[in-house]
Order: structure tokens, then sequence, then C-alpha cells
DNA sequence: CTAAAATGTGTAACCGGTTACATGTGGTAG
DNA sequence: CTACCACATGTAACCGGTTACACATTTTAG
């Protein structure tokens, strides 16, 4: 564990730290027969030149933060190991944070970006009244946000980008698609009603009802909101949290659905409150599609191998990765410029777990 | 964005930045006004004091990185949630890093290690083989392996831990369980064969046979060998490779069904693999449980609703997580010694995806 | 052939903290 | 009254690189 320093390789071969540190970064003029001679040195001392001290001379540390609420959704999974490939290949590294739903975890990571650890940071997991976030956009800090919003900034030069699935044509597709077979009273199981998203999700449930006729019961949404706040006041960390929503969804979806009979159809937002659901309609005995329409978000691997196979809105969560990554690279990499913004489709995936309204 | 530093915070209260060191760290003394001034300014100001100095100037920098294949695997999710929850409540952030199967990206993070910028890495990633980690261990780095061995250190000491789930004992159990329901030709569905872990899956199966006087049959064993080798030679990325290994698990799985019909029940060893398998059994016309028992491992939250609902080896997946954090910062922090161990017990769950043999 | 441009290398300041050591106070024990 | 120790703070070396600048040598262009 002896650590080799550059000025051992230099002495080593008898140049300069600053010759040596030029052909470590493949800058300024380094004599071909000298730079061989500096990378046989390096490579057989075993040579690695010590990331704090590079990060601390240039300012830059090539690493970014991504902060996800969760990874228990295959979704923010194929996002994030697309986010990694591409970061990958543009010589960035990735920190990365599942926050459970504690906004305390949020606001320390943010503080990353500030204290120099990271170059910028991909998110979903803010709440727009973070004043900390918006701090951060107005200090110029490169930011990525997906399926997230944040007012107040539009025209203003930031380093700030979105990346959205269009969420309102996502609960659209659903909705109408529901219609279509009929049903009526189409329920809706989702989350915190402070997001930011949630207008836009109601917003296509809303229009696509209007559409064909149907009007809106607010009585049909119902939000379980194991949300951040929560989290942190009862202390919960992942495991506790996790089953902690679990155990919400199931008795939430118990009530909702004993406290109105007729819906027929269910729409369910978060893929985290798909095994409650299901275990709750299953609890009370009614059957999915006979007794019950049933449409999820996001597709995953196990989603026709259902009982019945899944009916999804699939979110495009490898592209948005992607997007994200690069976005947030160019924002890195390029002065301030007016927030960029990416919009991209959802796409209805239909198996079995829907049927015509009798 | 302009950069606060301990500097302006020191020429604004009026003292040294030593003493504003000292406030910072909450060590050696420093007058409680004095402090209380300091801290005011430093609040007035948003200063945080920059990480790269830091990490430079003591040698650390308080991050770890947790290295694995996939993230699509309920049960390495729930391992890095409980990771880096464990990290938090110690003080440390996570470096996360998916390898795809890529042995390149593998050894790129174990540099990280070596040039500092990483404390110290958890992981399940690393083929036995790999000649640089076993120099990164020699050197006594601080590394946590899990479900891995590694020979030839036993005794020595060094920074290095192991924890494991109990491999062999959860092909046992379901091995055990299927022979007492009276099946013999019990098919086993595995990945890479290289890896030191195989001998131990194997173990418990030859285990189970053998004690119920079952043959063992080496046909009965198909492994799918997308593996890291294949995948950088293609030089396939996440998305292609997970579909690779799809593709390649639905033709083996049928495959071997074809070539051994009267294989009358399954282990699947991978989680990765299980739609794969799936979806050629449904393909085959055959039913499970009813034509093939079928047993997976890891449980899942979907595992209930499927059809049917799936039997599976569960691992303590998330207490594994939380060992493997608290080894690692035991290890950083303390001196090298005999590498621990740390074992585990898998459990089966039944459901309703096995039945007895005709 | 000479001036300008390109190449090659070293010196030293700098990035922003941490910390060993020196210095100076005031209180207390002998 | 003196010696010693706890408390409080500043000075400056150091962590290990990067890079602006100066200087020397070689090419190239006119």
């Amino acid at each position: 564990m002896t650590k080799i320093t550059a000025r051992q390789i230099a002495a080593q071969t008898g140049v300069s730290i600053a010759t040596v540190s030029r052909t470590i970064n493949n800058n300024g003029y380094v004599h071909a027969d000298v730079r061989a001679r500096i990378e046989a040195a390096m490579r057989d001392l075993g040579y690695l030149p010590n990331q704090a001290a590079r990060n601390l001379a240039t300012g830059r540390t090539r690493t970014v933060g991504l902060v996800l609420q969760t990874l228990h959704s295959p979704a923010f999974v194929d996002m994030t190991e697309a986010i990694q490939m591409t970061l990958r290949e543009k010589g960035y590294f990735l920190l990365m944070c599942n926050t459970q739903f504690n906004q305390q975890i949020e606001t320390d990571y943010l503080r990353l970006v500030q204290s120099g650890m990271l170059d910028g940071m991909i998110t979903n997991a803010i709440n727009d009244t973070a004043t900390e976030m918006r701090q951060l956009v107005q200090q110029n800090y490169p930011i990525v946000f997906i399926n997230r919003s944040l007012s107040g900034i539009e025209g203003q030069p930031t380093r700030t980008g979105f990346v959205q699935m269009d969420l309102q044509h996502a609960t659209f597709l659903a909705t109408d698609y529901l219609a279509g077979l009929g049903h009526r009273r189409i329920g809706v199981m989702t989350g915190d009603m402070q997001l930011s998203t949630q207008q836009r999700r109601l917003g296509g449930y809303r229009e696509a009802l209007q559409a064909r006729g149907i009007e809106f019961d607010p009585l049909l949404v119902r939000a379980v909101a194991v949300n951040r706040h929560e989290a942190v006041e009862a202390g919960q960390l992942a495991p506790k949290n996790a089953n902690a929503l679990h155990e919400a969804t199931v008795q939430a979806t118990g009530e909702f659905l004993t406290a109105i009979p007729d819906v027929s159809a269910l729409i369910v937002i978060y893929h985290t409150m798909l095994p409650g659901v299901l275990q709750a309609i299953r609890q009370m005995g009614r059957r999915v599609p006979h007794d019950l329409s049933l449409i999820a978000f996001s597709d995953f691997p196990m989603a026709p191998f259902l009982d019945p196979p899944l009916t999804v809105v699939a979110q495009p969560s490898t592209e948005m990765g992607h997007k994200a990554a690069d976005m947030l690279v160019a924002l890195i990499e390029q002065p301030s410029q007016p927030a960029q913004h990416v919009l991209l489709k959802p796409e209805l995936i239909v198996r079995q777990s829907c049927k015509p309204y009798p």
C-alpha cells in the first residue's frame, strides 16, 4: 500500500513532474521517447494519479450524482443503467443515491454538488417546494430533472435540463383505453399529491374522461401518501419504509374498493404500489380482469407472466436515461443557456388484465 | 456560483483558517463564542468546505464503491439499498456501478480504489481469476466480497471480508424439496460456470440428490453463458446485453427441455434468467406446475402474483447488505486483520409452482 | 540566412483544506 | 510564588497533482 506519486515517477525517469503530468493528461508537448519512458515507469511501479489532488487542482471531479427515490422500480433500474453506461462513455463516474423518500437525504446530496464533490446531478427526487434545489439552480450548478418540472426559471440562462415522459399522455392512454372498453368508473391509485407530476397525470385522466363524456369524480382518485415527510418523521429506513408502503397500499386499496364498489377498472400509477394493490384485490376475492380491469405503469420483464398478464403503459426508460446523461454532460461542459426540454412518449402495451365492461 | 472558501470565513470572522477548520471538524479547542461566530458566518455565506481539498489533505474520501453486475435482480436492489442506508448512518457515500458483466468496467472501478477516490469497496462482480483483484487485496485495500470467495489469502492479515449466503444450502433446499415431492430428473438452469460460486451451488444439488439416492446426471445442468467475456467482445452495453441474455435463455431452455423431455422439475439459479425460462416453457406449451415444477432463486414482490405463484429460495439480501457495509467500514477504520466471514442462511418459500411427481 | 513558429522541458504558484507545532493566556496544585 | 496544565489561537508545512510562464532548442517559412 505504498503510495506511488508523480514525483517518484519523475525522479525515476529523470524529468520534472510537469512532464509527467503532461504525459498523464496527454496535453502540452512531450517528446515521444520521454513519454514512452514515463509510461513504462508508471506501468512498472503501478502508478495511478491521486484523484483527490486532480480534483482539487482542476476543480472538477468527473463524477455526477443520481438521486432517485427508490430502485424498486424496473423503470428506474433501466434508467440507472442507461445513465451509467452513457456517462462511462463520456468519462464520468456515477455516485448513486436512493433517498427512500427521505428529504434529508436529498438535501445532503445537493450539498455534495455545492461542495465540489459532484460536477452535476440527475434527479427525480425533488419536491418542487425544495428551496434548496432552487438555490442550486440559481447558482448555476448543472442539474437534470427527470419527470419533474421547476417553475420560475423559464428563459433564464441556467444549467438546467428536463427529461420527461409525457405523463399526461400516459394517463390519457390508460384512461382512454379503459373508457373505450366501456368502463365509466375508473379508479386511480397514486402517491404523493404534492408532486408537480400529479397535476399532469391527473390532467391526462381528466382529458380522456372528458373526451368520452364521463364526469370526473375526485373520489375515484386515491393517493397513498407514504411520502418523504412521514418517512422522515417516523425515522424509517429502507426496508421498513418499503413495508410501510406495502401495508399502506393494501389497506388503502381495500378501503377504496369497499367504499366505491362500482369501480370497474383501476389504474396504478406507481410500480412500487403494484404488489400491494394486487394483494388487496386478491384478499377481497375480486378477480382481474373479470371483476376488475387493471392497468399499471412501467413495463417489467415479469409482467407477461403475472396472473393475468398485465396491461401496462411503458416508459421509454432506457432512452430517458441516455438523454438525461447526454444532457447533463453537455450542461457541465458548456456555458449556461436556457433550459433544455426533452419529452418522450409512453406506449400502451395491451395484455390481458383488462376486459370490456359487461 | 462564487465559491466561498474557509479563508473568507476566517477573514469575515477575524480568525485564522486553522480555527475555522477546527470548528468545521469539531476537533481541537475553539472558544464557544468564536465557534458561534464562525458557524454564523458559514451559514450566512452558505459556505460548504471543498471536498476535494479535504480528501487530499486527509487521504480519505468517506466514499466507498459498490460494484455489482446488474440491478435487474430484486435481491441486488434490496442489498444496494441496505448498504447505502448503513453507510449513510456511518457517514459514508456510495459510488455505485453495474458492470453489465463487462470485466473492463470492473477493472476500472478497482483502479478507483487505488487512485484514492474510494476508501474501499463492496463487490460481487469479480471473477476469481482476476489478478487485479488479488493485487488490490494484497495491497491491503479494504474490500468486502459478496457471495464470492478468494483463495490463497487464508490467515494473512488483509483488509478483506466476505459476506455470503450459504449457496450450497440454497440449492440443497430447492433440490431436496423437489426430490421430496418425488422428482428424480431435476434440471438446473444456471450461468457462467467459471465462477467460484457454481461449485458450491452444484455441491448443494449433488448433496441433496445423493441423500435421496438419486444419481447425478451432468446433462441436467445447463449453463447459459452470456458472460462478461462475450459481452465485452461483442461490445454490448446494458440493454442489448439484457436482451441477449433473454434470447439466449429462451433458446437454451427450449433446447434443454426438448433434449431431455423427462425433466419434471427445474431450478432457476439466476433471477435475470427467469423471464426467459418462463417464456420458453410457455412457448413449448408446458404448464407449471402440472407439466413442470419450478423453483427460482431470490424472492421478489411480484412472485406471489405470478401464474402460478412462484416457489423460491429467498436470500437475506437486506441483512447481507447491512453486514457488508458494517464490515467494510470496520475494515476501513481499523488496522488489517485476518479476513472475516459472514455466512447467512437462505430460506425456502413454498408457493404453488411445484407439485408432486405423478 | 534569419525571424517566426513549433516543440520540449523545468520552475513555481496554486487548488482549499488539515494539522503539527509554537506561542500565549489563565487557573490550580504544591 | 512557581510550575504545570488546560485552553485558545495562529503560523506554516503539507497533501499530490495542474498549469501559466519562462526559457531553450529545433523547424519552418520567406
